[in-house]
DNA sequence: TTGAAAGCGCTAACAT
DNA sequence: ATGTTAGCGCTTTCAA
């Protein structure tokens, strides 16, 4: 096992002398390629010599000769802006490495520019594909150089485009939420969405009316509140909320109940006593270590990833028109 | 600007073709190669001919025609597991980018056979190098399939080999911590450590001990307690901390700080009025929203990142006996 | 069962 | 100033 760490590495070349055989020999041993019947002397001496020398195959060369690249595009807004991210990494990274291929990431913060050099980039490495994804579910136009390559949109859609994409299922998850309040006995609940117009804010609040529907109660727009998508929203919204006199409440997300526990447990509010909380997200660090700890629906981040490869591989269909929709798991806990 | 979605991509020769000069002319002029002066009427057809046919350079047989490629690999133990992984990644992707690199990811979930494939792939890549990190600072033993290349060990170092190496800078960070105390007017100030032997837990302590003592204050052993890393520890030290009678506190993590506030808050306290306190990590989600913001120390993660990059591309010198310590910078907010 | 040889798309001498 | 050509390491016909 030498493997060359100073002059080059060794090569199929190398191997091929070493075994005592052609290198056409060596490829097809370590290819195990049907068609060419090894006799078992040589496929040994070669797998020797590869030993012996400790020999690692130039996954570029084999590329280059072969024509297809083992390459997936990666390429994000924003990787760091949220916890989530690394979620979807990590995802598109597990599938994408079960089917024998690799990761390759870009971060371009939204910057059109870094955007556009991202996509060259991969495209000049011959990816297989790309996965372009955004950091929460939105609307976007795909940049047009993506056309130049198979690609799917991860986490967000192009209206103006007919393009693979997956994302969150965010009405089924809204009615998982409003489901658990409902299943606790609840039928008075309030809703703080969020101010940001989005399929999010949309979504969830589809899939409350629907739960509500479904349980036979009335949708009383009044109960449902605005705030700002975060912490201080929460907080800022519970003299309203409790104004409605409800006994349990639906937050758009994680933070905002977060910012919501603060302003309950300020007025002497017991969680779940005097009002069952839900949110959604499932945000780590927040919603299992609240106290009590949150019951929230789980954004499915890894999910995401995960299918856009496969759709991206054509493992899995996405429907033709519309976006593959990932499910929102309800995550119980304590506070309803 | 054809590129030829469907039929092979454009090459080279075609674009030379076009432009009616020798595909060694078309290489010239795209590498802007001095030494080789090309014709401004040449240069400018060759310009056009690749405008025209959306040429994109193949990055892999020009990586194979030169001999060294342009990706950096980055295999981690967790990019999801926390928050903090992706901004190892963000910083390491930023500043690879920034030199002409393309980040090659892995994630391993710290599973040896995961992470000697997943070596295994960036050499057979051509790798430039391989950033080894984990996603919290620790003593690890690196791969041997390692050495087989460059590489440099980010959040992390090994005890038995003297490999380039790039942690945070825990000590100066426990000092910068206390000190946001001690400048606050404080001189009795308990310390919630993590009950977990690691870097972070005797190099904050070192630097507590530190401040202290520039502050020609003893180091009182009692007023450092022990917790659970996490919300939960940090509830359940409220009494032990109170005890003390102190009028800081210093956590181990903003996590800690987290839990603390709930205890504090629950025995009716108030931060800073009662007590000051200041956290560890600056992990956004939490530290900017408590009430009040939380004071604390920020986990230089995205540096770490950039940092390795640069230690790998030998823009920057990292010590040779031992790991380059990124430095962990306060981030006062209102809990002090 | 194996080897020879022609590329894959590009770079870099070396010619001209 | 520009063209020829020999590789880079590997795959893959086509012969033997």
């Amino acid at each position: 096992m030498s493997s060359e760490r100073a002059g080059h590495p060794v090569t199929m070349r190398e191997v091929a002398e070493a075994a005592g055989v052609s290198i056409a020999t060596v490829s097809y041993v370590l290819n195990d390629k049907r068609g060419a019947r090894i006799g078992p002397e040589a496929r040994e001496r070669v797998l020797a010599a590869v030993q012996q020398l400790g020999y690692r195959p130039n996954a570029l060369a084999k590329t280059l000769s072969s024509g297809s690249s083992n390459f997936i595009g990666l390429v994000a807004d924003a990787i760091a802006t949220t916890p989530f991210a690394g979620q979807i990494i990590h995802g598109a990274q597990d599938e994408a490495w079960k089917h024998g291929f690799v990761l390759l990431v870009a971060n371009t913060e939204g910057d059109a520019a870094a955007e556009e050099a991202a996509i060259s980039m991969m495209l000049e490495h011959k990816v297989r594909g790309i996965l372009y994804s955004t950091w929460y579910h939105r609307a976007v136009t795909a940049p047009v150089a993506l056309q130049e390559t198979e690609y799917v949109l991860v986490d967000c859609f192009d209206p103006g485009m007919p393009a693979p994409a997956v994302v969150p299922d965010e009405v089924a998850g809204g009615y998982a939420a409003t489901r658990m309040l409902l299943d606790a006995g609840h039928s008075r609940i309030a809703f703080v969405n969020t101010t940001t117009p989005s399929p999010a804010r949309s979504g969830r609040l589809a899939g409350y009316r629907r739960a509500l529907g479904e349980a036979g109660l009335e949708f009383d727009e009044s109960l449902v509140l605005s705030a700002q998508p975060e912490q201080q929203g929460g907080y800022a919204a519970t003299d309203a909320l409790l104004a409605l006199r409800t006994t349990a409440v639906f937050c758009h997300n994680d933070r905002v109940a977060m910012g919501l526990y603060d302003g309950l447990r300020e007025r002497g509010l017991s969680i779940p006593g005097d009002i069952a909380v839900v949110g959604f997200d499932n945000q780590e660090v927040i919603a299992a270590h609240l106290r009590p700890p949150l019951s929230t629906v789980a954004l499915p981040h890894y999910e995401l990833g995960a299918a856009g490869v496969r759709v991206l591989l054509g493992l899995e269909a996405a429907p033709a028109t519309k976006p593959l929709h990932i499910s929102c798991p309800p995550v119980p806990r304590e506070s309803i």
